[in-house]
DNA sequence: CATGAATGAGAATTCATTCAT
DNA sequence: TATGAATGAATTCTCATTCAT
């Protein structure tokens, strides 16, 4: 029952243009930054004309902050609901293993790397910008990993008195390495799955041994 | 017995020009970011003329290399010898903890922090920046750890298979939960001392109990 | 039956401005060389922003490229056809001069010298631009020319073993002297109609002297 | 007997330094041209500084003027004497063949054809300089030849009525291919010596026909 | 409603010339 | 006298945003 008045072909090609809007403007400002992405390359990425641009954005900052936003979500989601299956088969070493592979290789995407560059590179600029991602992105999860080791402390499996610093620490442990790294050297040198896998293996053993219990 | 044929003065005036600049172009970096700054400002700051700043330094890229290269090592030398320094008292634990807690106050210093911010931000654009950061700056400190911890775990006081691996354990350990938050959350909201102290010490605990023997 | 559905207003507008671009632009090298016009002047000139010139023109080089190539064919090309429309009346001589005294007409239009003065002058930065000019210009002539005298040898008008030889000998015995003098000397002291028409003159009859038949 | 009073190590001093100027001016005035020349450069090239330039010389236009004069005649002395220096052998033939390759090579010295673009390319913005270097250099040359012609005709050895048109006709038989080539197509693409002896040669030949008695 | 043009400012960089030391 | 610095304007090119068609 679509009654809108609004015929349907029009209201679709508005919405289909708005895509392609963010689309193009997420590929340019992740690629280039905020201020080496200009509005011309983006109303030109998306082909449509920049007033069709300035119809659907306020200004250059909105559509920023509208894609980092957008992004950050998109992106992070799987990362959070890795954490929250979080399985309990009784082999809890070899769980937090699974759990840790899966999550570092989630925070490894070039897209989500760049994506933090862009925004760390931007906290000064915007700082909302910086709130939301970490909310969004890594407090996010750390939140969700706090919830899940709590509920393993109460079982007897780990032992912690603040589910959120023992969150942290394992986040860390397991991410640091090759996160920084990230940071700092581009996309071309990033560690290969191996490594990757490697680096969790071992923060887990570090995070069992002081708060596993046995 | 000042006999050079130079006129001190002269000599000492371009000097001191150069210097001006180079705080200015630091100052405005990284506070606005390497687009966010023009030449005319760093040359207002330093109250000089453009062209001086164009005698001193070939384009705007040379001058923000040797500021980001500058500022990273003045920075990061106190740290680095932090760590060389770190002295077998005989309590391994009030040691580390001792390192650590200077560490952190170190490299949460707000300029360092808002370098970081500003290297990550242009990693794209001057991917050597990039590394020279890492290398002068957190994998130096690594790599300082790496071999102090290998000495200790030969006199007995430490055991571990991959002592880079546990310096990264480590540092990271230590200083992954402030210094996210500050790379998103701007100066404004960074722990306090306190604060600091108790991660630096939690840290610590966890290290030990992975790579401490007793 | 104008069924087009591009907007014939919009695209007339932009043809016109493209237009008026080139004609400002060519005004202003051919006046002030090079280096000496600046895209400010020729967008003024032009009565358009400057946006739009780099919009239809990428840079200063482009811009230049164009106008040289544009003008040279469009003042070359009467000259060209000067010599292809070489007619054998049965009086060598009076055809030669008559070719002679339009040639020499055509390529001592000021607009044509100054053209000629402004490529000569940048030859060393823009090196393609003088073997577009040679090659469109003067070797255009010589070599229609040639073909023409290699006809008139045939029919035993004239005698000549190297038919582009002569053609540049009676090229240059018509043009050398008003053109380097042209060169040298500005356009207030170009010599008269009928100075031209008496070097015209003169150099068929030398040309004559020794490729000619009787 | 020098009895000035300005120290002679000094006045010498000066005087090296207004020649190493000059030097360094006219190599970038006649590479890159007058535009393309900074001041900066040529104080750089002539290990002097900037106000050392500006006390030998007004401004850029006076240096330019020197430069250029001073230029021409120094390059240009050469092929004048060279028909000074027309011998009448008996062969008229072999010498005028002779006097044309030697002249031909003169003109065609890299040094002078870059000077000949260089004012031709600047005759707009320096008319005098036209008008110095034609007279200095071309016109100077094509009077001596008239003079010399004339002194042949006298003798019977040439029949012309008018001595300075039979010189251009001469004179521009003989350089105008080579000439022109050289002020479109750069130093890269030069005649070979054989191939200048060879337009000489045929240049000589032309003239004869027309001018020659026998 | 969407396109090309315009605006008006600001970027980096360079220049000829002049002060001040 | 000669040097480095300063001046002040000009250059090419780019940008975010807004009109006009």
């Amino acid at each position: 029952m679509p009654t809108s008045q609004l015929p349907a072909g029009e209201e679709r090609r508005s919405t289909l243009k708005r895509r392609a809007i963010l689309e193009a403007a997420a590929t340019l400002f992740i690629r280039n930054g905020y201020l080496g992405t200009a509005m011309d390359d983006i109303a030109a990425r998306a082909r449509v004309s920049k007033q069709t641009v300035y119809k659907h954005f306020a200004d250059k900052k909105s559509l920023f902050n509208e894609i980092v936003t957008t992004t950050v979500d998109e992106v992070s989601e799987p990362v959070y609901n890795e954490v929250l299956n979080l399985q309990d088969t009784g082999n809890l070493e070899a769980d937090l293993r699974d759990l840790a592979r899966r999550q570092l290789a989630s925070v490894m995407q070039p897209r989500l790397l760049e994506l933090r560059r862009l925004v760390i590179g931007e906290a000064e600029r915007f700082p909302e910008l910086g709130r939301t991602f970490y909310d969004r992105g890594p407090n996010r999860t750390l939140t969700a990993l706090a919830t899940s080791f709590q509920r393993l402390a109460q079982r007897g499996a780990l032992q912690l008195d603040d589910p959120w610093l023992a969150a942290a620490h394992f986040n860390w442990l397991i991410m640091s390495i090759p996160l920084n790294q990230a940071m700092f050297l581009g996309d071309q040198e990033l560690p290969t799955p191996t490594e990757l896998d490697r680096y969790a293996d071992s923060g887990v053993r570090v995070f069992l041994s002081a708060y596993g219990t046995n």
